[in-house]
DNA sequence: TCATATCAATCGATAAAACCGATTTAAGAT
DNA sequence: ATCTTAAATCGGTTTTATCGATTGATATGA
């Protein structure tokens, strides 16, 4: 067993296609094969089941999958100790961000650039689930999102701010005006809503849920500008942090008035690997931030 | 990097003797040398420093050692899991247990080997000090100790039965017909203790020291035996938990009266790895015998 | 139903690299 | 000063990782 081989499996898994794997790798497609082979071979059993021109995983692949995954981190993180000991400072970050978190990581990665320009910054929008699910392959060095109501225990959760939830109506409507609406009100309003992944439509989702009520959903999209400009429009109207919105100057957001709607941002992270300086020094930064309250 | 690489520097920084460290893994010194060279070159710093013959690790290479170690555990984990899975039971058990307990895993031992004889069983006696430190190189599956009152993170305690601090004398000496002794009398007596390293030695130099006492040690040893049968002379006295002399025929225990003598026995494993079938069993017939009581 | 495209396995050849034995170099030990 | 010991280096050998081409199997679709 060698990490080439495991690194050559866990892109495998993931792909359940050799030919694609392969050239993801920049191997052949049939070195790939022979080494999955020797690989299975040596472990005594298969990890793929064959079946015509498909593979996918048998349950001894899916259960090393994980050790494979881990064993290669653990390699990564070692590798990453040391660089960071010459302190270099060549890191590279890869950061996971909701929609709704730009606001504040906008600002900390002028200030953590201005500090480590050295540093390449890699920035992935994406839902909370998406993004989570990046981190767990350890593709991403961190998330900021709103948190999660399932916390997961290999996660590490620091919290940043909280926010309300609010209806995000257009500055030239008729509910512009409003201090407050009620779940009922949005009840009669048209709306779009951040597409099922993103924490907040989770939770607006439970919300309606508890109350039994039934929202006009006509639309939703993954997109969230492309939901703020649908605002704009002054037809529909969408519920999200208010925070999201605190930069827009064509919209305004007007509290709901209902039990819980208090969101809590935080920036998400895996226990029990290695923490690089960049991250270290980011969160830093981020939590800097957050206590000078630019939301 | 390669785990066969990861492998050699772990065995290489164990000993800090390449010729040794080669000679272990089956494979030329010049081989080994190469592979560290090579190892070294990927991470862009010296593991060890050369000096002259010797060798020893650099900062880099003992924070290193770490990710190593667990790296290379992670794929031995999988590739145990995927052993297991098929249920062979053709496992592999390394006990580490100290002496004062080998009563009950010896009876433990027979019910479990009676269950799945063909699994091989190795125990290692020795102090609690030394079988946690293997234990942490995954040299061992499990230990089983009176508890370090020093509680470590990464370790699993499994609390098996409680005992007494005695002292323990020869049935003919004089002392033998005491009901208790106090901690003031053992002052007067020589005595012969286990030596430092041993988890009940710890304890009674605390116990001694809380209470500002000066005992006489004349002597001690690693070897338990050993001091049983120097008690056995009538001589010496030692000082053991209880339970360690409970099939000795030759000798008594008798109660201390003392604050706290109370000694927690235990299973001590890692956590976050993989706990295979075999181990899992043991722990069941262990902790089944220690419902019964037959210490 | 038959041709076609697609994907994994296999084969033979080649390049890479792991490995060894012998030698060199450097440092302790005598 | 000589001997011993341990790591590094060198040249050659073996192993093996890799590739391109081909084969075999199976979905797709004409």
């Amino acid at each position: 067993m060698e990490l080439r081989q495991l690194r050559y499996f866990i892109k495998a898994k993931e792909l359940l296609n050799f030919t694609e794997a392969a050239a993801q790798l920049f191997i052949s497609q049939s070195t790939l094969s022979q080494q999955i082979k020797q690989l299975e071979d040596e472990l005594g059993t298969p990890l793929f089941n064959r079946v015509g021109k498909h593979i996918y995983l048998t349950e001894a692949g899916d259960l090393f999958y994980k050790y494979a995954l881990q064993c290669v981190q653990k390699a990564n993180d070692g590798y990453q100790v040391l660089k960071d000991l010459g302190n270099l400072e060549t890191g590279h970050l890869m950061i996971g961000t909701t929609y709704g978190l730009r606001h504040i990581l906008s600002p900390a990665i002028q200030a953590f650039h201005r500090q480590h320009p050295q540093i390449v910054i890699q920035v992935i929008f994406g839902t909370s689930t998406e993004l989570t699910d990046r981190l767990s392959k350890f593709e991403l060095d961190f998330v900021l999102t709103f948190e999660e109501v399932t916390h997961n225990q290999s996660m590490k959760y620091q919290p940043l701010f909280s926010s309300e939830l609010s209806l995000i109506a257009c500055k030239g409507s008729p509910l512009a005006e409003k201090k407050t609406v009620t779940l009922q009100d949005i009840q009669e309003l048209p709306l779009a809503l951040p597409a099922r992944g993103f924490s907040t439509r989770k939770f607006v989702d439970e919300v309606f849920e508890k109350h039994h009520l039934f929202p006009k959903i006509n639309l939703e999209t993954n997109d969230i500008p492309t939901l703020l400009e649908l605002v704009g429009t002054g037809y529909w109207n969408t519920i999200l942090a208010q925070t999201t919105v605190s930069n827009q100057e064509n919209l305004v957001s007007i509290p709901i008035r209902s039990l819980k709607t208090l969101q809590q941002a935080a920036i998400v992270s895996l226990h029990d690997i290695y923490e690089k300086q960049a991250v270290k020094a980011f969160f830093k930064v981020l939590l800097q931030l957050d206590l000078n309250k630019l939301h």
